[in-house]
DNA sequence: GCCCAGGATATCG
DNA sequence: CGATATCATGGG
């Protein structure tokens, strides 16, 4: 059954902090979290494999695929420790932010309180398109619940032990629907055409995370990203922030970083764009970074 | 009932 | 180019 994997945590990690952002929606479908562990399917190479990740006593992760009857081979466990790894962005040095955020006036509080969170990414390009799109002009509960419906109509799914677990729906399968059907799951109908032309765009192989990457830069990646019907400023940065990995990522217009600024700067009002980049300019190429932390004052 | 919400686009002046 | 109207619905 369950040969467990441990995974080697680096320098500036804290579980804790993971796990309080994985907890932040009662309503999340794409994984069963707890105060110490979390519990997702997970794609490796084949079929998408459950996993259970938990924090050890030395701090180490361990992981292990409780729903298979014969322990794992070593692809599929080389597979689910890359993806925990980009998951959690394990792999980046975060000391330049920390240095950074320490001695920023904004910063500073809010990396005492949260040190050793990293951003929580979302890997597949298609769901990262999506839940963007989703999260645009309404309440983050509703954008939950949006989603959720999104899920259960349109991923597969596996039962373990009484639960279900979702996987995000292929661009395949959502390109092949009519955009009305999604008005039925309470999309407005930009947000059903949006998500529609996203799913056609990567089904017929126009736009991918490879051929993003691809790009010479982040300039080349957010202008292919604004150019896609529905993908504003906004959603291409947090895009950049979320899949493609930018640290230098920023959501200017996000409604979630003018209130975290409002707490951080103990204002009445939220701050003016023009006072926010200004701020901003200090934070460089973490902008993400400073972003992902100030964000966790709020949720 | 009212205001706000992890915006984007189309249209105007 | 900058400002404005429109979309469209739930949450608090």
């Amino acid at each position: 059954m369950a040969a467990a994997i441990t995974i080697e945590t680096p320098g500036v990690f804290d579980f804790a902090q993971i796990f309080d952002y994985l907890n932040r929606s009662a309503n999340e479908c794409l994984y069963e979290a707890d105060a110490a562990s979390v519990t997702r399917l997970m794609p490796a190479g084949g079929a998408p494999v459950l996993v259970r990740l938990s924090a050890r006593a030395d701090g180490a992760l361990t992981a292990e695929c409780p729903a298979l009857t014969e322990p794992p081979d070593d692809e599929t466990l080389r597979a689910v420790a890359a993806y925990i790894r980009e998951w959690f962005d394990m792999d980046r040095d975060l000391s330049g932010f920390l240095a950074l955020a320490s001695r920023d006036e904004v910063l500073a509080p809010a990396v005492r309180r949260f040190r050793g969170l990293r951003i929580v990414g979302i890997a597949d390009l298609f769901e990262a398109l999506c839940w963007g799109i989703m999260g645009q002009q309404i309440n983050l509960a509703f954008a939950y619940t949006l989603k959720r419906r999104f899920v259960e109509r349109y991923g597969d799914s596996v039962r373990w032990n009484g639960r279900v677990y979702w996987t995000f729906p292929a661009p395949e399968r959502i390109a092949a629907i009519d955009p009305a059907e999604l008005r039925g799951l309470q999309f407005t109908g930009r947000k059903a055409e949006y998500v529609v032309g996203a799913a056609r765009l990567m089904a017929e192989g126009v736009l991918s995370k490879a051929g993003l990457l691809a790009l010479p830069d982040w300039t080349a990646r957010e202008k292919a990203l604004t150019a896609i019907r529905g993908i504003g400023p906004w959603t291409a940065h947090y895009v950049l922030m979320r899949c493609l990995r930018n640290p230098g990522a920023f959501p200017l217009e996000d409604v979630g970083l003018h209130n975290a600024l409002k707490v951080a700067l103990g204002r009445e009002e939220k701050p003016p764009l023009a006072e926010i980049q200004a701020l901003a300019a200090p934070w460089g190429e973490w902008k993400a970074y400073a972003t992902f932390y100030l964000w966790r004052l709020l949720y």
